[in-house]
DNA sequence: ATTATATTCGACAGGCTGTAGAATGTCAAG
DNA sequence: CTTGACATTCTACAGCCTGTCGAATATAAT
């Protein structure tokens, strides 16, 4: 299967086909087949498979469309990656923390400068948010 | 062998052999499972299996001693957590910057939170760099 | 019924970590 | 030289993960 010895948080196929569904908001396996198969060779069975555990995972709900199950991304790309993250960069910082710090803003830095301001005024504002329960406690 | 889902940057027993390194600076197989097998029953092989494999990873060093292997740990504690960490943040930003900012925010807070000003002071560095940079090109 | 389509089941590959016994290598003591 | 003790490597299994399907089964339309 080689895997590309990402190791990443979450499958690159799984991946492919919540990007499907954020996109269309819904579809039907089939429709999500049809939209990944241009890219990737791939049997309509495979995404099924695929949606399915993403279903069992909770990120992805299935309801009966007419005559088709529906499937319909459940977090958003920022929950996705809010709840993906979490226990990896636990990890990470248990590691240590002031490396994970350079580490992410490098990483950030290169994919996404652009964030790197939001980021500052996401700390300042968690700051001021402890400083307030400190005060409050 | 219940794998307690967590599906982490690297395995418990590998950092736990890697900590012990790092406490002693370099150590002999049988001194790293001495040092462990108090917090875990475990067998001598095992520590010197993953020895091993730490090693083919390039986080550990072997050289020869005076009659018996001695390993070192390569990468320190912050190299190390910028290593494992890389592809695991970028897989996450690739979902979502934002999401992965606010979530490494939380957990900081969390796990560390005096480490919220020196991520500030990174930031800041780090964006003043970029600043530069793009003044000189 | 027959046929087409949708869904589920069961499996395998190959990677990862944890785990360890068996096999082999090495070297000193007898 | 033979025997042990000790070090290191080999081999293997468990159990989890993702990717990948074909086969079996259910369901609906003709």
């Amino acid at each position: 299967m080689k895997r590309d010895g990402h190791q990443g948080v979450i499958g690159s196929l799984e991946l492919e086909i919540l990007e499907t569904l954020w996109q269309r908001h819904s579809a039907s396996g089939k429709e999500v087949f049809e939209a990944i198969k241009s890219r990737r060779a791939i049997a309509l069975t495979t995404v099924l498979t695929v949606l399915e555990r993403l279903t069992k995972k909770r990120f992805v709900r299935r309801a009966m469309g007419e005559s088709v199950y529906v499937y319909s991304p459940v977090p958003n790309r920022d929950e996705l990656a809010r709840l993906v993250s979490r226990d990896v960069l636990k990890g990470i910082m248990e590691i240590s923390a002031s490396g994970a710090c350079a580490s992410f803003v490098d990483t950030l830095a290169n994919m996404n400068p652009v964030e790197l301001e939001r980021l500052s005024s996401i700390i300042d504002k968690k700051r001021k948010e402890m400083k307030r329960s400190k005060n409050a406690s």
